[in-house]
DNA sequence: CTTGAATAGTAAGCACGCTTATTATATGTA
DNA sequence: TACATATAATAAGCGTGCTTACTATTCAAG
């Protein structure tokens, strides 16, 4: 019950987080792009003029985040905001041509990082860490289904 | 390559993260401790007059990290900062008895956790999921391994 | 049409990580 | 001894998340 390690659980999760996210931003640094900033751009590139509200569902994070998130971005020339025409609250969020150059590139960096994680673990070893942390966000989701579902359903080949 | 979903790794793995300090911390949130607080408690439990600089290898976060989560530990009462007599420079860490009356129930709490997230996860899978994850650690740690090595040997049961 | 609730976005301020720079103290060497 | 270097801790300021509270706009009910 102790030398399973399960103890060790969210030390480790937080861990390998930290670590990734710090590899990645270390490789990413060049293009002055975080790692927060790419998971919100892997979103715009695939549905380009996705309002802020529902860039908040899709991540999963509260729309001031996105808000102050967005900011950074705009000033970073990697997304620009325009107005919906037909509901004044709402603002589209479209990726510059700076974005759509860097997306490829930036998409390979991040599988490299993933490469360099998972060097000596076998396929099979991969195939249950993947089931595994998808079996532990649904279990800690609670109650709606909907959101990450949705997410799944159009955007499961996100880096 | 691409429907084995380990190009979904780095998003799963910080989904994971923050569902699981989330639920950490909405069950903790009537104490009063964070999850960067407990973890850093649970070092100080287990080594009590320990310096933040130790502290901050054993975290794997900066000294001035240390600094300021030790300013708002010692704010909460959770912690007390000495002075060591024979290095002016250093400042002891201590938990207080608050922190100690609290460590058990925290650490089962954690452990709650943990389960909730497994639910529906075979032994052998856990097994694996920690050995992979142990194996990800090492691989993004570049370098010496000393401080790593040194939290296994003498913090492997931290929870 | 008007009023009230819901929705989109933002502001302010906090926690926790970081980088860079500073202060105080120890330590090693000329 | 004196000076240069190293170490412990902190200060200032930023990024990314949060909660709470606010404005602007839309929509639903009357």
């Amino acid at each position: 019950m102790v030398s399973d390690g399960i103890d060790r659980l969210g030390f480790l999760i937080h861990d390998v987080q930290r670590l990734m996210r710090k590899r990645f931003e270390a490789r990413a640094s060049g293009l002055g792009l975080s790692s927060a900033q790419w998971r919100l751009l892997v979103r715009v590139a695939k549905e380009a003029g996705v309002a802020q509200a529902r860039l908040a569902e899709l991540l999963e994070i509260e729309p001031i985040s996105v808000s102050r998130l967005v900011d950074r971005m705009e000033e970073g020339g990697w997304i620009e905001r325009r107005q919906d025409a037909t509901d004044r609250r709402v603002r589209m969020i479209f990726p510059t041509e700076k974005a759509n150059a860097a997306y490829a590139d930036v998409k390979s960096l991040a599988g490299e990082v993933y490469e360099e994680s998972l060097t000596g673990v076998s396929p099979e070893e991969r195939r249950v860490l993947i089931r595994v942390l998808d079996t532990i966000v649904q279990n800690l989701t609670d109650g709606e289904t909907s959101s990450l579902e949705k997410i799944k359903n159009t955007e499961g080949r996100a880096a």
